[in-house]
DNA sequence: ATTATAAAGGACAATAATATCTTTTATTAA
DNA sequence: TTAATAAAAGATATTATTGTCCTTTATAAT
């Protein structure tokens, strides 16, 4: 479904996320043991995120990662998934066809578009502080 | 969502599908040029459906590719995909964690699970005479 | 000012996916 | 039985994704 950046990059942020709730700024290292990553391979995920204001960073001592309340507030899965693997999952036809046109669909266009849509329903009405919240609860995992 | 792979195979599929209805068998060279594939690369891929079973093959003159009117009833989407991309649309977490488990499940799980079974469901549930038969109104294409 | 910390950035490496090319095998028709 | 046709199979090439390593920049504390 997602790219690997992507997976990790979900997991940093919804991390980041929970951590943010308290007030804790979290570095790559804390980062990529939580959600077990790669740690080269997330710093460059959470740069491209940074890059797109989803996540901020501090540099130097009692620096690191993360996510302003305004933000995760406002920002939602969706907004991850567009910056890390682009909207394809939204346009892209289910057959590979240059373009989804409901005017030349292809013989799976109308049944895959209803599930695309609903996976993009989901993905943009399920904010960070949502996801957040939840992973107070200690029944959600980020790893294994 | 699915692999190039899966794309070409699903199209290619789908051609055999429809000119079988007809009872005709057609050739890689006429099948990559429906569908608009790598000619080279698609052999590979019905290399893999014929082996599977999903179509038929007879080699040398008036020979190529075809699907059986038995199988075509029988078979849908999802035996297709299992073929070429394997079946973790249908069990791996959208998370990446390294298994998808209601026990111990991602924060994302419950939303996650819910459209990965509606695909699951479209797929077992799209015939290829379905979509063979589709095809002969003119309003459906594989290419472009 | 110096040192330690931590993210940012650039260059490179390994692996997997995509794609091509060549040879072999099976089948048909002349 | 020979030639032509078409799929199967094997080897190789290209590209994208995933992953690592090293240097630079910013910040904080001593
Ligand atoms: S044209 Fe294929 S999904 Fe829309
Ligand atoms: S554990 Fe992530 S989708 Fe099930």
């Amino acid at each position: 479904m997602f790219s690997k950046s992507c997976e990790y990059g979900l997991r940093a942020v919804i991390f980041i996320a929970q951590q943010s709730l308290l007030d804790t700024k979290v570095s790559l290292t804390t980062i990529s043991e939580a959600i077990d990553s790669p740690q080269a391979f997330t710093a460059k995920i959470l740069q491209q995120l940074t890059r797109n204001n989803i996540v901020s960073s501090i540099k130097g001592p009692h620096g690191g990662f993360y996510i302003e309340m305004e933000a995760m507030k406002t920002l939602n899965l969706s907004a991850v998934v567009k910056v890390l693997d682009g909207d394809d999952i939204y346009t892209g036809c289910g057959l590979g066809l240059k373009q989804c046109n409901e005017d030349k669909p292809c013989p799976l266009h109308f049944k895959f578009v209803d599930i695309r849509e609903k996976l993009k329903y989901m993905l943009e009405n399920t904010t960070l502080i949502m996801l957040a919240n939840d992973m107070e609860l200690d029944v959600f995992h980020l790893k294994t």
